[in-house]
DNA sequence: TTTAATAATTCACTAAATAAATCATCACTC
DNA sequence: GAGTGATGATTTATTTAGTGAATTATTAAA
C-alpha cells in the first residue's frame, strides 16, 4: 500500500484542506456581501446568535483579545450594524446588540456557499446525512482534543440565516 | 423549528465548525513554535512541498494578492527560511526556494494536532477510513462547487505515511 | 476600608492584505 | 527588428486585525 500516488490519510487531509478553503473564500464573499469585513461579519454573526454579548465573551468565542473585541465593535457600530448597552447587572460590563438595521442586513446576505450546502445535504437520504453527521463529527473529535466551546453560531435553521461556518 | 435541539443539518455544520477552529488554532500555535506568522508558515508549506514556487502561483494558491506574496517572502528571506533564485526560462520570474535552515525548521516543527489525527485516522478500521474519506470528499464537493485547486499542504509527512506529490 | 481582581478601553506597534503605479521582460505583429 | 501590449514582480500608500501594556471604573474580598 501506500505506493501510488495518495493514500487514505492524505486523501482526507486534502479533502479537509477544500472544505477549509472553501468556507474561508466563501466567508470573505459573504463579508464583501454585506459591506463589512470577515472578522467584522463573525463578530455579528454571534452577536445575532446570541441576541446579546459581552466582549469578553466574544473574545473567548472567537479567541482574540478584548483589545481586538473593542477595534471591531468600534467599527460595526460605526456602520450602525450593533450597538452598545450598559449592563445593568454589572456595570463593569457592557452588552453588544444588534441593530435593526444590523439584523436585517444580516437576514438579507446572500449566504450562497451555506444555502448550496444545507441544500445539497437536506437532498440526502436519511442514512446518508447520519453517517455525514457521524465522520464530521469524529473528524472533528480527532482534531480538537481539548473540545473547545464551539458552540452554534451557525443553527441554519432558515436557510437565509447567516452563519459563519 | 429550531428550537433547543439541533437537527442533522446543525450538527454537520457546528461539526464543520469545530474542525475549522480546531484547525485555525493549531495553525497559530505551529506557526508560533516555528517562529513565523501562520501566513508565512502557509508560504512555508506550500514551498516545501512543491520544492519550488513562484510568487504568481503562490499568490493564487493562497488566493491572496502578489503583493502579499512579495511581503511575506521578503519576511521569510529576512529569517532566512526561504531564498529567491531568478528563473532562467523566464527572466520576469522568480522561483523561491526553501534553505536548509528552512526545510529542517520545518520538520522540527510539532506538528502535533496533524500528528494525532494521522495517528488517529490510521488507527481506524479499513472501512472506517474509507468511509471517512468519502464523506470528508462529499462534504467538500457540496462546499466548493468550482473545485478549486485544493491540493497538499497537508501531505502527512513525519509519521511515515507520507508519499509525495 | 484597603486591596484584588475583573471588564472594557486606549495607546503604540506589528502583520497581512489590497489597489495602483512602476519596471523589466517576454511575445507578437507589422 | 522596432514598437506594442501583456505578464511577473515589486514598491508605495493605506486599511484592517491583532497584540501587550497601561488606564479607568467597578466589583468583590480581606
Amino acid at each position: 500500500m501506500t505506493e501510488k500516488s495518495y493514500d487514505r490519510t492524505d486523501e482526507s487531509l486534502i479533502a479537509l484542506r477544500r472544505i477549509l478553503r472553501a468556507t474561508e473564500l466563501y466567508a470573505r464573499d459573504l463579508a464583501q456581501a454585506v459591506g463589512v469585513t470577515p472578522a467584522q461579519l463573525r463578530v455579528m454573526q454571534i452577536v445575532d446568535d446570541k441576541t446579546s454579548a459581552t466582549p469578553k465573551t466574544l473574545a473567548k468565542q472567537m479567541s482574540v483579545s478584548q483589545a481586538t473585541i473593542t477595534t471591531l465593535v468600534d467599527k460595526l457600530v460605526a456602520r450602525g450594524m450593533v450597538k452598545r448597552e450598559a449592563s445593568e447587572l454589572d456595570r463593569r460590563q457592557i452588552n453588544v446588540l444588534m441593530t435593526d438595521l444590523g439584523h436585517s442586513t444580516l437576514e438579507k446576505a446572500p449566504d450562497a456557499l451555506q444555502q448550496r450546502y444545507v441544500r445539497a445535504f437536506a437532498g440526502l437520504a436519511d442514512w446518508e446525512q447520519a453517517q455525514l453527521v457521524s465522520s464530521l463529527e469524529r473528524v472533528a473529535d480527532m482534531l480538537d482534543a481539548q473540545n473547545i466551546d464551539a458552540s452554534p453560531v451557525l443553527s441554519s435553521g432558515e436557510l437565509g440565516l447567516g452563519k459563519k461556518l
